[in-house]
DNA sequence: CATCGACATAAGCGAAGGGTTATCAGGCTG
DNA sequence: CAGCCTGATAACCCTTCGCTTATGTCGATG
């Protein structure tokens, strides 16, 4: 049983076909058979079966499949823990859901970096399967949405922010001027923006998209800010943070439209604001790095807070592709 | 990195020598070297220095120790979970204190055999330094007294059961006799027997214990029912758990001895009853076993309380040298 | 029936892993 | 200073790992 033998294994039951893993690999696909042979031989177990559909893991392959990912992670992050002892920096690596990465992360860790003695490194990425990338160490904390409860064993769950989502339009879009709750089938006819990721099912936005009755049709921008500047333009509409947009909003249908320099109005629809919540999650019971607990009980202080809702720019944080990259100092 | 490799350098940082380590596995000397000169190699750490006593770890050693030992058991937790896995029964492997093994394991696990559907071995064995036999998985839960405070850590720990222990003596012996309080400096001067581990500085009766001004003479048998048993003789005296020695015990002073049959006599002794609780131990956060789980959970049922102060003998447990094997049946 | 897609097996090869014995280098200790 | 204990190195051996290419097997599909 090798560490090489159970990282080949891992990606194997997580793409079901070792085709594809040795193609994930870079490897022939006979490496990665005769590497599953030998995991084969050594633990008796068959670990999978073929089958018309690609293959199905015995329930020694499951249990190996789930045990294979950590112990490989746990090998890294030891690689990383030797590497890093005694240092007094340390790199710790963050999961961010988009709109946290956009709004929030780069006033929050540079203050987190503020405050703390040593330099912090942060990496901040989007990604999905949040619990499995921090049961297999990938990352320290994840911030942001909520990871699915059943998916939550083995992982420490802290909520720290509570958001709304209001839908904003232009004050001189045709929805504006609607008197009363804006009907359903009217929202549904204009295109939506968004920023990255908007609707993932695990937000509360996602759930609440999920129950309307139709799709709309739906405009991916590259940033939430840039698709509340092409709201502004009045091309559409968007569900947008309120604390972010409030100051550009004035209330639809209340007969204050365009007062006070607000070129955005607040559309009232059914079942919004939307309330939702970031959380901080990280592995539970001492096995996170202590940088991560330090993070974690950080975010959920009052300047932490503070940071999150200031109206003034990101600070450190630059943008590359789809990484954000946040060098901290101190 | 190989777990090979890890598991000699565990060894290593444990016993704080090489030759010893060596010895240990049965290899030379120069195999252990080359283990540690590969870990070095790779991980550009030193690990360790020579020093004019053993060797003292870096910075990155300790932390490559600490990890080792975790990897290498999940390696082997992962061995048995694989060929486990789809079969009914399940090995549980429990690590107990001295007294509970005596007194309570036969029942108690008697009782979580016929309560569970499927069949469950469990061993149970006397060991220290609890909590990194639990972290390295080499058990899977201790019921006993609770580890120390600094090394609980990523351990979950559940008090189960409130015991009290009474110094006891027969009552033909010269301090049944003595009105009032019994004076330290005599009982100190008077042998005490005890079964095996009976003063463990992790128990309360140890602590306890360590506060008195001198040591008695302490004769230690292979089990507390031998050293009652002694007790009862007239040899001297004992700290014997209440509730086993509850109905053969008279108040010693109360001009009640001999009354209803009881050849043993509690003497009063200062600071006694001494109280104290049996945990259970396990990893926390979903890492520790399903069956542990339920075990756990189990022993804080009333039945199996009842179970443990019960008067009736054990059951299904054979001793075998140091080492109880318990083999339950549903 | 022929073919194709996907895993298994065989043969072979270089590079580590893991072990040995023999020898060297330092720091205590008598 | 001589010895001794302990770790580091060297030289050597054999096994296993991890990879390649070539070929086999089996089921689904046209």
């Amino acid at each position: 049983m090798t560490l090489s033998q159970l990282r080949t294994f891992a990606l194997v039951a997580r793409l079901g076909s070792l085709r594809a893993a040795a193609a994930a690999l870079g490897i022939s696909e006979p490496a990665v058979s005769s590497a599953v042979a030998a995991l084969r031989a050594e633990l008796r177990d068959p670990l999978f079966t073929r089958s018309p559909t690609g293959i199905t893991l015995t329930p020694g392959g499951r249990a190996l499949a789930e045990r294979a990912g950590e112990m490989v992670g746990l090998a890294e992050a030891t690689r990383r823990d030797v590497a890093h002892a005694g240092a007094s920096e340390s790199e710790l690596r963050v999961l961010a859901t988009a709109a946290f990465a956009e709004h929030a992360a780069g006033r929050v860790f540079d203050l987190f970096g503020k405050a703390r003695s040593g330099a912090v490194d942060v990496i901040v990425e989007a990604a999905d399967d949040v619990a499995t990338l921090l049961r297999e160490r990938a990352y320290d904390i994840a911030l942001g949405a909520r990871p699915a409860l059943a998916a939550s064993t083995g992982l420490e769950l802290v909520p720290f922010f509570k958001y709304q989502r209001i839908m904003v339009a232009s004050a001189r879009h045709p929805l504006a001027a609607v008197r009363g709750p804006v009907p359903i089938g009217r929202l549904l006819s204009v295109p939506w923006f968004a920023g990255p990721g908007s609707f993932e099912p695990s937000t509360e936005e996602g759930r609440w998209f999920g129950r309307l009755p139709a799709l709309p049709e739906i405009v991916e921008l590259t940033s939430e800010t840039d698709a509340l500047a092409a709201v502004a333009g009045g091309e559409g509409v968007m569900l947008a943070l309120r604390h972010v947009a409030g100051r550009r909003v004035a209330e639809a249908g209340s007969g204050s439209e365009g007062a006070g320099g607000a070129d955005l109005v607040r559309l009232p629809v059914a079942d919004t604001p939307i309330t939702g919540m970031w959380w901080a999650t990280m592995l539970d019971g001492g096995r996170a790095p202590a940088e991560a607990r330090l993070l974690q009980r950080f975010v959920t202080t009052a300047g932490a807070t503070a940071a999150m809702v200031s109206p003034t720019g990101s600070r450190g944080l630059s943008r590359r592709g789809n990484k954000f990259h946040v060098a901290l100092w101190s």
